[in-house]
RNA sequence: GGGCGCAUAGCUCAGCUGGGAGAGCACUUGCCUUACAAGCAAGGGGUCACAGGUUCAAGCCCUGUUGCGCCCACCA
């Protein structure tokens, strides 16, 4: 058994191994332990038919980091995982390979064969996805892993479905809606997304039916004229007042329509003449209500021509309107055409174009959901992070229609409604009826369609607690707590759990949103199959580690905003897993031997004889602590993590390990055991704040390091580091003097170009505090600055001659470098400090002399700038009077 | 037509409630120092998009301008 970490820093030796320990462990899976108090998360749950992508990897990291977090900080931590039906999605999947394996159509099977295809094809690829987000390292509590369309899900939707028909909430209705010709079925609002497209605008003229030239109106869209049904023209438009009770003629069509006043027309925009066709157009259809105007269909649900349009029957309409505006210009009734841009709706699974259409659906009434949505957010019961997210979600609910939820499709969940043959009698029931509870028939059938995915997302957060019962679950784990989500489905989603959370259990389903961007790529578009630009998560995993890729999307984003994704980040936070590695790798090795541990000092006997670095780490660990837990709770996880990792990598490595290897190396074994003790100390602290964000390498560490005479639990359950009151201001103090005058040293030696290995010697001229502070510090310097003797002096006339310089406060450091010292070098560098500091002194006096600063700003800024003038001062003049000093020697 | 975001070092981005411009990468120089070259040490580099304003004091607050991006919207 191997008792000190591998060499080298692999991840691919751990990572999956540590997954599973956890994972069958039960390390995942959160109790309902009254004790505790519950935080849950719900997972925003991946399509089945999808493949993890960088925004998964994002918004997952995101939600393990919190759940970590709080698990760590003593919660009850639930991560609920699972996965979504996607009903179009996997339709159009499994209807692909269908035609792939069989050469045939989904109708050609029929529904139940179909069905059956749908759920083999969910089994076989279905768990993929979440085998993906296993990788990751994602703390989900995959007993409780669930899928929309499972009983309980599907129970939930049902008894949602039919709550709310009671209510009158949801209803059934003949009205135009958007029609995806490709997906073959209606979409809702969000569901289509608009784009500008070049298109023309063609003029054409319908003559008067009485023989006059009647009116002239313009359409981005010819084909819908044999919809048409009357021209509207504003009631106050002197133009057309006149004509207005009239008859024009449907070119060609030779049908006559009315022109009929309605307030819709602008007269400003084209001819202020507007065709009216209600069966195509949603403003046309509601000017069709407002005057009983007959509806006309003329293209069908294939996109196609249907009798109405005449000889055009059967043609598709692009096709149609080509033939057709070619018929109206040999006609003569084309009176001109212009290029322009016009707003298309598009598809947003299949980027079809819609066709607007008259149909029987089934819609929801938004606006009393709507209305407690809103109140949770203007209270600010709901919090949004960012909160401008806010904004976006009141906009949409204060302005939102009616949401059509049924879908002409085969997969998903069926809608709770029947019919009942004979007496046409409509039943909603979670159950199917045995009969018509009408008219007695048995003969019922129940709805073709499905719902809307989005209808069962929206119940998610409760749906998987168990809901409509009141399970232990639900009772312990909702409402939930954060919901962690792209901004990219805020409506989609956001918005619909709060108010079906609100309507079917009384509460908000949670109370923070947490809203992240993009991960786009390296020149900052978005990752897309078409571009071929996407990066795979499970690629980087590979070359890196999970630990890298997640350490770079959280420290690379802030909260709200689009990250680019570069390779240099990733091999950077790699590196710096390295680093820890390695300096874990140190601290192990000097904690034992192949025959055990070495003697580890008690925390009480340590705690009497810490020296000022042990006293400085531990310092500065803890208010770093305090600083991380800070940022975690404020949900800046990329400051929390740029934080820990600067404490690793300054601190602990750069000084605190390097401080320390000469007492390591020593005779002293009692003070060897305090030094143990400091570094383990310290390392749990950070691998346990590091921990949330780079699970397996800080578990990994973790275990290599000695228990307490018990069986270890894992890192992932150990408790976040507490910021604890301490008093070592004057041990910091020291340190930070030291570390200046070391880095002042380095610097004369790199300047110098001394040689690496020479030990130089310091002269010194201080007093007081500094002086003490340096005593104390002595050994450090000497240790890492490569000086053997240091010497102070009262004052400058006691300095020997040869010798280059630097100056801190109160603090003038001379280095005797015999033959090596470079004067030129010297002078340069005094008269660029001299230069730095003049200015800076200039400035300060100049804030201090002025009377209005004096007067108005706080005593405390006052002091400050004060005491920053009387340092700049004293180095100044210890530099202007070194530089004759120099200058003679050249 | 509304709404929002972003413009800070060559690149990617921090900069919290106004009080002397920061990090990582890249670059320069010197080091294979017994944890780590995926490293160590030392350095160079910015008129904080532009113009006004508020203030003793502005990268930060206000107004306007320019450029890039995003979202919403039924303009024939």
């Amino acid at each position: 058994m191997e008792y000190n970490l591998a060499k080298q820093y692999d991840p691919k030796a751990f990572e999956d191994r540590i997954y599973k320990e956890w994972e069958e462990s039960g390390a995942f899976i959160a109790g309902r332990d009254p004790d505790k108090r519950p935080f849950t998360i719900v997972m925003p749950p991946p399509n089945i038919t999808g493949q993890l992508h960088m925004g998964h990897a994002l918004d997952q990291s995101l939600q393990d980091v919190l759940i970590r977090f709080r698990r760590m900080q003593g919660y009850s931590a639930l991560w609920l995982p699972g996965s979504d039906h996607a009903s179009i999605a996997t339709e159009v999947k499994v209807v692909e390979k269908l035609m792939e394996d069989e050469g045939k159509t989904k109708e050609e099977i029929g529904r139940d064969a179909f069905l059956e295809r749908a759920w083999a094809w969910k089994r076989e690829y279905g768990g993929r996805i979440n085998e993906q987000v296993r990788k990751l390292g994602n703390s989900c509590d995959w007993s409780r892993e669930r899928f929309t369309m499972d009983e309980g899900c599907s129970r939930a939707v049902a008894e949602y479905f039919v709550r709310l028909y009671e209510k009158g909430l949801i209803y059934r209705g003949n009205r135009l809606i958007n029609w995806c010709p490709t997906c073959g079925s209606a979409l809702s609002d969000i569901e289509v997304e608009h784009e500008d497209k070049n298109g023309m605008y063609w003029y054409f003229r319908y003559p008067g039916a009485d023989g006059g030239e009647g009116i002239v109106v313009a359409t981005s869209r010819p084909e819908t004229m044999f919809g048409d049904t009357a021209v509207a023209v504003h009631p106050d438009d002197e133009r057309y007042r006149h004509l207005i009770g009239s008859n024009v003629i449907l070119p060609i069509v030779g049908r006559e329509i009315p022109i009929i006043a309605d307030e819709y027309p602008d007269p400003t925009k084209g001819t202020g003449a507007v065709k009216v066709t209600p069966a195509h157009d949603p403003n046309d259809f509601e000017i069709g209500q407002r005057h009983g105007l007959e509806q006309i269909v003329c293209i069908d649900e294939q996109a196609r021509m249907t009798e109405a349009a005449g000889s055009y029957e059967g043609m598709d309409r692009y096709a149609c309107r080509k033939a057709w505006v070619q018929a109206l210009t040999d006609g003569g009734f084309l009176v001109k055409e212009e290029n322009i841009v016009i707003p298309t709706g598009e598809c947003y699974r299949c980027r079809d174009v819609i066709e607007p259409m008259i149909s029987e659906q089934w819609f929801v009434r938004m606006q009393p959901l709507a209305k407690p949505a809103l109140e949770a957010a203007y209270s600010r019961e709901l919090k949004h992070v960012p909160g401008r997210f806010e904004r976006t979600y009141v906009h949409w609910l204060e302005e939102i229609k009616d949401w059509c939820i049924s879908r002409q499709l085969w997969w998903g969940h069926r809608i709770p409604a029947y019919y009942c043959d004979d007496c046409g009698e409509l039943i909603v029931s979670t159950e199917t009826p045995a009969s018509c509870p009408s008219c007695g028939s048995a003969r019922i059938r129940q709805d073709e369609d499905v719902l809307d995915t989005w209808f069962s997302s929206a119940l998610w957060p409760f749906s998987t607690l168990g809901w409509p019962d009141q399970t232990e679950d639900l009772n312990y784990f909702y409402p939930t707590n954060v919901l962690v989500t792209g901004y990219d489905i805020i409506f989609f989603w956001v918005a619909r759990m709060v108010f079906a959370g609100i309507e079917a259990t009384g509460r908000l389903p949670f109370e923070y949103v947490l809203v992240h961007g993009l991960v786009r790529d390296a020149q900052g578009r978005k990752m897309s199959k078409s571009l071929g630009n996407g990066v795979d998560p499970l690629d980087m995993i590979g070359q890196y580690g999970a630990d890298a890729l997640r350490f770079m999307l959280l420290a690379g984003t802030s909260p709200g905003n689009d990250m680019r994704f570069q390779i240099e980040k990733v091999e950077s936070a790699r590196n710096f897993a390295n680093k820890l590695w390695n300096a874990s790798r140190f601290v192990v090795m000097n904690l034992r031997d192949s025959e055990g541990f070495h003697p580890i000092a008690g925390e009480e006997d340590a705690a009497a004889a810490l020296r000022p670095e042990d006293r400085w780490i531990l310092s500065v660990t803890n208010e770093a602590a305090a600083d991380i837990t800070a940022n975690m709770e404020k949900f800046e996880f990329a400051l929390a993590a740029q934080k820990v990792n600067e404490l690793i990598w300054n601190e602990y490595c750069d000084w605190y390990i390097e401080l320390v290897k000469e007492r390591l190396y020593g005779e002293d074994e009692s003070d060897k055991a305090v030094v143990r003790y400091v570094l383990i100390r310290v390392l749990l602290d950070l691998l346990k704040l590091l921990h949330p964000f780079m699970p397996f390498i800080t578990e990994e560490i973790w275990s290599f390091l000695p228990g307490e005479g018990r069986e270890k639990q894992f890192l992932m359950h150990e408790s976040w580091p507490v910021h604890e009151e301490m008093d070592a201001q004057e041990e910091v103090a020291t340190l930070e003097l030291a570390k200046d005058v070391i880095r002042a040293v380095r610097n004369i030696r790199a300047e110098a170009d001394a040689a690496a290995g020479k030990k130089l010697t310091l002269v010194v001229v201080t007093s007081g505090r500094e002086q003490l502070r340096i005593e104390a510090g002595a050994g450090y310097i000497r240790a890492l600055a490569g000086v053997s003797d240091i010497r102070f002096v009262q004052d400058r006339a006691q300095v020997p001659e040869e010798t280059m310089s630097a100056t801190l406060p109160n603090v003038e450091l001379f280095v005797p470098l015999d033959d090596l010292l470079d004067y030129r070098a010297e002078l340069e560098r005094l008269l660029r400090e001299q230069k730095r500091l003049k200015s800076d002194v200039e400035r300060l006096q100049t804030k201090l002399a002025n009377e209005a600063f004096v007067s108005k700003a706080p005593e405390r800024v006052i002091a400050a700038e004060r005491e920053k003038l009387a340092d700049a001062e004293d180095v100044l003049a210890r530099i202007a009077a070194r530089i004759p000093d120099i200058e003679r020697k050249l």
